[in-house]
DNA sequence: AAATTATACAACATGGTGTCGGATTATTCA
DNA sequence: TGAATAATCCGACACCATGTTGTATAATTT
């Protein structure tokens, strides 16, 4: 006989799966509160004991993928260049992949997009930091666009089942943005 | 009195200008088939007659804004280099900066990125064409970041309401595209 | 082992969906 | 012109999903 708190925990992990398991396969907008409990085994009343609707389940699952300040993986890399943010996205990645790929995805959720910059948009800021000479609204600019070219790289990334090793990516994202993305096409 | 072609035309266009005015404030899950008949001053079931559900309205909008390859903006800079698709990206933007904001942003259709992506792709790959050292993979990979990078800077840029000239940020990105970013930190 | 607490369920009222047939308005053609 | 025809738009219907409430059952406490 388990704990009572052992039995609500694996109802909501298994109500999380059952959610997962369809939102890889199609748009969270047809996915039903009946379609999740009866995956999961359970009375479609069950479900309100522990979200308020189907994008509640959502919002639980992107929390939990979302780093905050004090959780960011550890870098190995010097600070002050962009190497440091890279190898950090690059873990987050590698972590998450299973469910970056879906979140970021043709179906997935543009605000998680948004919430995956805003964290990781200190460490980058850190690096920009002691440049002086650069006027804070071209800053912003391309704060914003190095985030889009790193969050799109690595998502076609994931999306590609990793066929390139991290090592391999992370030198060429590197590259790109140290000397520009044409230099990168000799000839 | 006016022409049976003319009235439909414009209920469809009705229906679509009150979804519209919805779906810049709320997600789209949250917008009801009453609520855009509401609006337009219809009959719920008028709706069904042009829209098979809310969805449809979205998907119709996206169609119209994608432009096919034939339809694409002209361009004034010299083909091979990173300008070419470059202007063409900024004049869609320009032309559709009202829809693109809201359709790329945090309550928007992450689908609708990829589609833009994918009829943009054409004119990035005739610019790489005359590149023959480098592998597809990596092309690919290529390819990827630069419209990623594009098309997030471009979305912060229409909606801070384009407190930047057109000129300026064509500027900035060439410049990020053909030097990296870090050589636009001096310092 | 009895009392207490909490989990999972069945049943209900409500509201949204999509589809009819019919009323009304515009167009066609005698 | 005006009767016949065709289409738009509407009201009503059956169905399905939602979210809530009261209750049986199982676990924990004393």
């Amino acid at each position: 006989m388990k704990k009572r708190e052992e039995i609500t925990a694996q109802t909501k992990q298994n109500i999380i799966d059952a959610f997962w398991g369809l939102y890889c396969e199609k748009r969270i907008e047809k996915i039903k509160v009946r379609d999740i409990t009866d995956k999961a085994g359970y009375n479609r009343g069950t479900f309100y004991e522990y979200f308020t609707d189907v994008y509640d389940v959502l919002e639980h699952i992107e929390n939990s993928l979302i780093p905050t300040l004090d959780e960011l993986p550890p870098v190995s890399m010097p600070s002050g260049t962009i190497g440091m943010p890279l190898d950090m996205f690059l873990k987050l990645y590698e972590q998450n992949s299973r469910y970056y790929s879906v979140l970021l995805g043709d179906n997935g959720d543009p605000a998680f997009a948004s919430k995956l910059k805003n964290s990781i948009k200190p460490t980058i800021v850190k690096v920009f930091a002691d440049k002086q000479n650069v006027d804070q609204i071209e800053l912003d600019y391309i704060m914003e666009y190095t985030l889009s070219a790193m969050i799109g790289i690595m998502s076609y990334w994931v999306k590609r089942s990793e066929h390139l090793t991290s090592e391999k990516l992370f030198e060429l994202i590197f590259r790109l943005m140290e000397e520009g993305v044409m230099k990168q096409l000799p000839r």
